[in-house]
DNA sequence: TCATTTAGTAGACAAAGTCTACTATTCTCG
DNA sequence: CGAGAATAGTAGACTTTGTCTACTAAATGA
């Protein structure tokens, strides 16, 4: 059960940089994004101009719960949606000024965050990590 | 930015694994503890006979809803909970019989996804990705 | 063109997580 | 030793996320 491990450990992972981020969230989520809605930001900032749906089988979550999360977003004036004209069904997101200023702050955190935790790998481990997660979840 | 990145792809990872494991949980989960009890029954075979706080520790998950979560298991008849006699505020915790059934099942679908998940890196990758993440994750 | 997908939304509900406060032990250090 | 601080666990109230079903409107396709 080798592969059972890798689930636990990625699990482990995912749960301290969120309870890392938990403790410090009053003093640097000044708009209540909340963990959702910033893991959300920070995606839209990695992908551009993504269409609803493209957004959502990224995150793999339901598509219904997206809707809510985005207007939320929309509602604090961080991210914008816009009618595709390929498409007249489908949305395309971005983010707006503010947006940008609130992902510019979650990136420092986070990036403080994730390297606390990686300091036991030195930096060549580390791309190696990265190199390998970006092979499995492309 | 690169850690961010890190951080994405983790999350992605284990949001994958939970939605594939979602989907077939009908098929499986017949005790219906749910994702984090699962989580936690894993934990549970992988740790031996934890006290509450040690097992909490590792989830770093809020001890309050900790207990919630053994509770509900021991109440199916899935852990076992005493007291331990270092301590008399502590609580060790065990798999029953029935607990380690649910268990092997849960090992088997779980090692089934993530060998899904992870086919694009070759079994040295498996590895290596293994043992980065423990060196993480200690 | 008409049946079938697909994009997104809404509602009702269930599952997890968070925060505060409390009891019962155990620790620690003057 | 003994009083104050720390620790293990529990309970309650609440918020945040996730899930499932059902629906509308636009696109696809044979």
């Amino acid at each position: 059960m080798a592969d059972v491990e890798l689930a636990l450990l990625v699990d482990r992972f995912m749960r301290q940089i969120h309870a890392s981020l938990q403790a410090k969230a009053a003093d640097f989520d000044t708009e209540n994004v909340g963990p959702a809605g910033g893991m959300l930001l920070l995606t839209l900032a990695d992908m551009g101009r993504p269409e609803m749906h493209e957004l959502t089988a990224r995150f793999a979550r339901d598509k219904s719960q997206m809707t809510r999360v985005v207007r939320a977003l929309e509602g604090k004036g961080l991210v914008v949606r816009q009618r595709s004209d390929r498409d007249q069904r489908a949305h395309v997101l971005s983010l707006s000024a503010k947006g940008h200023q609130v992902v510019a702050v979650l990136q420092q955190v986070l990036a403080d965050t994730i390297s606390d935790l990686v300091a036991p790998l030195d930096s060549g481990d580390q791309k190696v990590l990265k190199a390998l997660l970006a092979r499995v979840v492309p």
